[in-house]
DNA sequence: TTGCACAATGGCAACGTTAACATTTGGGCG
DNA sequence: CGCCCAAATGTTAACGTTGCCATTGTGCAA
């Protein structure tokens, strides 16, 4: 049945492609008014826009995007170009560029760029070959030519990451200001210290994390302990938590992700340390939900989505003004839970 | 001093945008000439390449998409549609989705569709005003219009989803194979039945998995015992779990995720019973990795990525040739873990 | 020497759209 | 009744690229 509605069709639907000419003939007007008619213009008597609008669903004309970005110049789209599409927050992040866009009618192409090697570089010349009136990259090390890297002529460029590039606008969350919050918080409730789980170093957000721990007990006064190194996975957060069970100066860990803070806690439990009677924990990153419902795990929220807007947002609203170089970063929410009790 | 550094490029660099022609004038040839170097036709000399390529890198020339797009009548792009960025597997679907568009030279256009109406019309006219040469759309519940939905003509449409299209390839992970691979699993290792924690009832993979522990139960000679309708949280797992623990003839458990099988566990211990001594449980998903370093959940693992690559490389690879609607499954795998015990 | 094949390059047109300018039409007003 | 203005519509050209065909040059066999 579905066939046979098909072949019913005009022919003209299963030419090659509709045009404005197309429309413009069986409507009995020029190719002008018919382009008028599609941009909604007021110099167009309504009886002649009706007709050529039904000129319009006969054909199944829909506007060709090539025809008009040669005409206009813009493609209306901003690329975004990741070398890993998997890793925490992108599909907040996506969410953010999706939302961005459309606000703007703007449209987001999504490219994986290889990370050998791991050059913004690369990253441009990859999007130069597409349809996009800027670009976004997603960083989440550094880049071998962050320091001379220059955007290409014409494409307004905006990293994710917390660097402040010279010639690019940037945005992320505020990883110093998470961990400033965490050890603050802890402090506030009676711990004389806080121990860190620390991440693989070539992470810019862990290692940016870690600066904030240290400085942060600096500013109070106390010198930061040794930091434990982990990878990521439970499984490290484990160790450390067995590690950090002999230690009796610890009744505090914060560790860089959730994952880690998790696993930590089991790594207490199996020494016989309670978690929060004998230590408080926090993660970051508020990536495991309620998924152990008996128990909320403190941790810290970012809005990734909104970092995703002001990035889009930062191309697409610029529309033709000189666009400056802006550095944003967004502070996370801390999120109180049952990991954490007052020391006094 | 990268002020200067951009201040020093030639000026043509700074113009709107630099074209054959511009190349051409400088290399002394014809704007043909230009484009034959540019996809390096054999019949251009070698030195005379050399030298339309060293006036393409003076001027900075990259070919203009639109004029490319418009001539070929091809965009070498295919659109991806979500209702719903966010959802389990998306990420991974993505990088599929990357992966297989990179390999045909392809970019993937994003786009989020309102799901107010929810149908594919509204996902296909979103899509229609874009650059792109096939579209995909990821469908996460039923339609309103999905037995009437056509395709746009010469729009090559491949939809997500379990269900099967008349005119659209589908493609999906295999939920009702995931479903009989636990029961089975289960059964085989002594357990007289199995119970179900569900989801809610919109979820058209969540319904699939519905039926096939259901079917694969009586398939067994098996009545399936009451089911307990949770909604994807850990939360409802726990008290499904509570729920469950008084019953002497649930020996082992099946939940719809692996979050509502996590709380499900914590559920059961709270009432006083272990996992996996008194009762075994399986999620679905392999979504929370080893979060739980001292107990591996089982659970089944689906390649989202593999989906999202059949779906482009359907689009993609087509290139031409009038392709022929497919539907394609992909089954998952059952991941054995620490929560299920021998029953004999 | 002529003719011919082939390699290298150039000229032209067209893809679909729309900005800028040109033309027609109808109506109000002196 | 003629003039002018504004509304409505038409004409032209150009955006950048590339397929097709034409032209020029080069070497080789007849």
């Amino acid at each position: 049945m579905a066939s046979l509605t098909r072949k019913d069709r005009p022919m003209a639907a299963v030419k090659k492609s509709v045009s404005v000419k197309d429309v413009a003939r069986l409507a009995g007007v020029s190719e002008q008014t018919v382009s008028r008619t599609v941009h909604d213009s007021p110099s167009v008597r309504p009886e002649t826009k009706e007709r050529v609008r039904a000129a319009m669903r006969e054909l199944g004309y829909r506007p060709n995007f090539a025809g008009r970005s040669l005409r206009r110049g813009k493609f209306k789209t901003v690329g975004v170009a990741m070398f890993n599409i998997t890793g925490t927050g992108n599909l907040d992040r996506m969410e953010g560029f999706a939302a961005a866009a459309d606000k703007h009618g703007y449209a987001i192409t999504l490219t994986k760029v290889d990370g050998h090697p791991y050059t913004l570089e690369s990253a441009s010349s990859r999007m130069s070959a597409l349809p996009v009136d800027g670009m976004v990259v997603i960083m989440n090390r550094m880049p071998a030519d962050f320091g001379t890297f220059e955007p290409l002529p014409g494409m307004q460029t905006v990293l994710v990451t917390m660097l402040e590039h010279p010639l690019c606008s940037t945005v992320d969350n505020d990883q110093f200001d998470c961990s400033r919050q965490v050890v603050e918080y802890l402090l506030e409730r009676g711990h004389k210290t806080v121990h860190f789980i620390s991440c693989p170093e070539r992470s810019l957000s862990g290692m940016r994390r870690e600066e904030g721990w240290r400085e942060t007990l600096r500013a109070h006064g106390i010198e930061p302990p040794q930091l434990v190194r982990g990878d990521w996975t439970a499984q490290s957060g484990y160790a450390a938590g067995q590690a950090l069970a002999d230690d009796p100066t610890c009744t505090a860990i914060y560790a860089s992700n959730d994952a880690m803070a998790y696993g930590c806690i089991r790594g207490l439990e199996s020494r016989g340390k309670h978690v929060p009677e004998d230590v408080s924990v926090v993660g970051v990153d508020d990536s495991l939900g309620d998924i152990v419902p008996d128990r909320r795990l403190a941790t810290v929220r970012f809005d990734n989505k909104r970092v995703g807007m002001w990035a889009v947002d930062k191309i697409a609203g610029a529309e033709g003004v000189e666009p400056g170089v802006e550095h944003m970063l967004f502070p996370g929410v801390l999120v109180e839970g049952d990991t954490v009790r007052d020391w006094r």
